[in-house]
DNA sequence: GGCCAGGCTAGCA
DNA sequence: TGCTAGCATGGC
């Protein structure tokens, strides 16, 4: 499934692994997603389908490129790197990507599932082979979901590209384009909220920020133990420290985790998702969300993401059929 | 200028 | 348990 290769580009040696996804993935649905979500982190080549990012590899930052080759129906992409990685370092890298890519879900039976409701079945023919893009840790999921909190898209990717020029460290490729890999744990619980003020961070969304990344750097959150446990023991366990509630966990959850089955019902952009789709009269409350969302069992973080798409679509004035 | 943004806390009944 | 004011700032 895996192969290596060799190639001699100037005085670089690259490493180029190829990762086989589980179709049908949609590299031009998830270049769409990025137009209204866009990541600092991410230098989008739409002519090359390249992405290329700063990724941190154990402690060190290291550059990537991620081809997307092949098709939706055998989607492949091809991850290169920069020869100086060890073996190991390769395979943490090369797991980080096939976890942000969800290069192992299987929509078969999500869409099978969807087509039960007519407003969904048209969202699975028109968004096939969209998956969670997810974020590479949980430290920086959650660090950019506290960020989004209340405040629209835009303003979010302006807040989190601020943060990576004050704490992240820079990197610059052969063609001297500049990557900023996402702050360290350590480099962001060293920050007090003066200096995220005049970045134009609210003081409490500065404080929620370094609060957290000081509760994991002294131990008090073990962010290696949710991956055992169940979604609400995460709830519990997170929404402990201050300024992180149960919206917020279900996005760690979701795009941090990868998990199949959240449903942030108090999630404004769900409410218009959902008032759009189902053509509701109102915009529906959060009550109203988890009963229409019970029939989506087990897959309701999918459900919301089409849904959440179709708003997406919307914004960027994507012809409906 | 007013309303909306992929919320959360604290205070109160 | 459930409701609400206040927060804080950009985008349209």
């Amino acid at each position: 499934m895996l192969r290596w290769e060799k190639i001699e580009e100037g005085a670089m040696l690259l490493h180029s692994t190829v990762i086989s996804l589980v179709p049908p993935y949609s590299f031009e649905r998830l270049l769409r997603r990025l137009e209204t979500h866009p990541d600092p982190q991410l230098f989008v080549d739409t002519e090359a389908s390249t992405l290329r990012r700063a990724f941190r590899v154990g402690t060190r930052p290291v550059l990537a490129s991620l081809q997307f080759a092949g098709s939706t129906e055998e989607p492949v992409i091809r991850l290169n790197t920069e020869a100086t990685l060890s073996p190991a370092e390769q395979q943490l890298l090369e797991k980080t990507v096939r976890h942000m890519f969800s290069a192992d879900q299987d929509l078969t039976p999500v869409y099978e599932h969807m087509r039960q409701s007519p407003e969904m079945a048209v969202l699975t023919e028109r968004f096939r082979g969209l998956r969670f893009f997810l974020d590479s840790d949980l430290f920086q999921s959650m660090v950019k979901t506290i960020i989004g909190q209340q405040i629209n898209l835009a303003f979010a990717a302006s807040l989190t590209q601020r943060l990576l020029e004050l704490a992240g460290d820079m990197m610059e490729d052969t063609d001297g384009r500049t990557f900023m890999a996402f702050p360290t744990e350590e480099a962001v619980a060293r920050l007090e909220p003066d200096d995220l003020r005049p970045l134009q961070f609210s003081q409490r969304k500065a404080e929620y920020i370094i609060d957290y990344a000081r509760a994991i750097v002294n131990g008090t959150i073990d962010l290696d133990r949710l991956w055992q446990m169940e979604d609400e023991e995460i709830v519990a366990y997170l929404t402990s420290l201050r300024g992180i509630g149960r919206w917020t966990v279900e996005c760690l959850m979701m795009f941090g985790m990868g998990r199949p089955d959240l449903l942030p019902a108090a999630d404004i952009g769900l409410r218009n998702g959902l008032q759009l789709v189902f053509g509701l009269a109102d915009k529906p409350d959060e009550k109203e969300i988890r009963r229409i969302g019970a029939a989506w069992t087990p897959w309701r973080s999918l459900y919301s993401l089409y849904i959440w798409e179709a708003v997406g679509a919307v914004r960027r004035k994507e012809v409906w059929e």
